[in-house]
DNA sequence: TTTGCTGTGTGATTATTGTCACAGACAGGC
DNA sequence: GCCTGTCTGTGACAATAATCACACAGCAAA
């Protein structure tokens, strides 16, 4: 059961959801639940059926592939206002997770019971066509990871992380290799190469853009 | 506009489409239109945009990333039954493809124009179910090559290759490297070692698989 | 038979990444 | 301050895969 404020905060995040009838909304509101992840919780794990559907209202859930040597790779990540398509697929493909799902910073978010959720796929239009979308957005950043993968060198893939955050990065060398699939040495030398040319500045915890252009340039080549 | 034979072959490929009400089943037979790609057709490409959806009736579509260099790496196949779930995804989410598709052998398809795609989609729950299990499918199938890429060494992708297909293995160590996406030499190099192992039995476009349970286990390992 | 094409075997060499083993650096709690 | 745990730097080394450069084999057409 959702509190009036909840309910808000959510339709503030999926405002497809504005367009449902009464009728349905008031459905969601008393079969959903809200919950409270703190950083590190695994929400889920492989060889796991599902559960329900999460709908984040803040935080962030990393989708994670890992491996028995302890490496780990990071598939995708799910932010507010998205959906964790891996979900859908259990819930609509009747499968088990093949991948792990942790909360990174703290994560508030509600949860569809599986019957509820079914049910708006069938009925709702709008609520369709969004899940649709992400599940084929999802589709192609798993090829452009694949591809990556396999064809492009470390280096050019750690740029291309970089360049996707927003400067002042604050995180460790170990977080961006499991990001990447390597390993932290790896990444502190690499990083290390890059300070050396100018493009970051490297502090504990913190990886400073300097010369964003350059890092791009070399990141496309 | 398809004949009735075609139709035949194709209901009976895509059984839930017998479901369909007939008015929106002679509408399907109105606009769809049949193709034959000789083998070696490209589809579709990189940056193409959509243009219908295509039902197997026989052959098989191979979709694959290449690299600049020229190596490549097959993502999954399409076979009679299912669907090009990057088409279905391209549509739903007005993308363009991120990826290379080749006719293998022959092949024979039915297309939908867009619309009738989505309108099926939107009508009729068992397409759609169809649909969205495909994308299930797909989706953790490319999870499983992510971190296959990323964490197998290549002898034991090699391996599961192998033991995936039907034993005399009619192909050359070219279209072995590109389905992993590696090098010919290597796999030329890796086939001698099973070869040695008595695992396999090599002659000119031919693998024998001798030791399935070796292979196997080896695979597994 | 000769020619030529495609496919395969193989060595030598390089590049990239992973692994191991530490040392030192820094921050926060005590 | 001082300790402790986490984070980072780094050297040495191993392992895997990629690249280059050919030789040769099998098959088919000329």
């Amino acid at each position: 059961m959702l509190s009036p404020e909840i309910k808000d905060r959510l339709l503030q995040q999926y405002p497809m959801l504005r367009e449902l009838p009464a009728a349905d909304q008031s459905e969601l509101q008393a079969t959903a639940s809200v919950m409270h992840l703190p950083a590190g919780t695994v929400v889920f794990d492989e060889n796991q059926s599902c559960q329900g559907f999460p709908l984040l209202l803040s935080g962030c859930i990393h989708v994670i592939k890992a491996a028995p040597s302890g490496r780990e790779l990071q598939l995708y990540s799910v932010d507010p206002g998205e959906s964790c398509i891996l979900t859908s697929s259990c819930l609509l493909g009747n499968a088990k997770y093949k991948a792990r799902g942790v909360a990174q910073p703290d994560t508030d978010l509600v949860v569809l019971p599986p019957p509820t959720f079914r049910k708006l796929v069938s009925i709702h239009e709008p609520f369709r066509n969004y899940i649709f979308s992400l599940f084929s957005e999802r589709l192609t950043d798993l090829m452009q990871l694949v591809s990556a993968v396999a064809f492009q060198k470390l280096d050019r893939r750690l740029a291309n992380l970089l360049v996707s955050k927003p400067s002042p990065i604050r995180t460790t060398h170990q977080a961006l290799a499991d990001e990447l699939g390597s390993a932290r040495e790896i990444v502190s030398r690499l990083l290390k190469g890059f300070a050396e040319q100018g493009w970051v500045k490297l502090g504990r915890e913190q990886v400073d853009i300097i010369d964003e252009t350059a890092l791009k340039r070399f990141a496309e080549l």
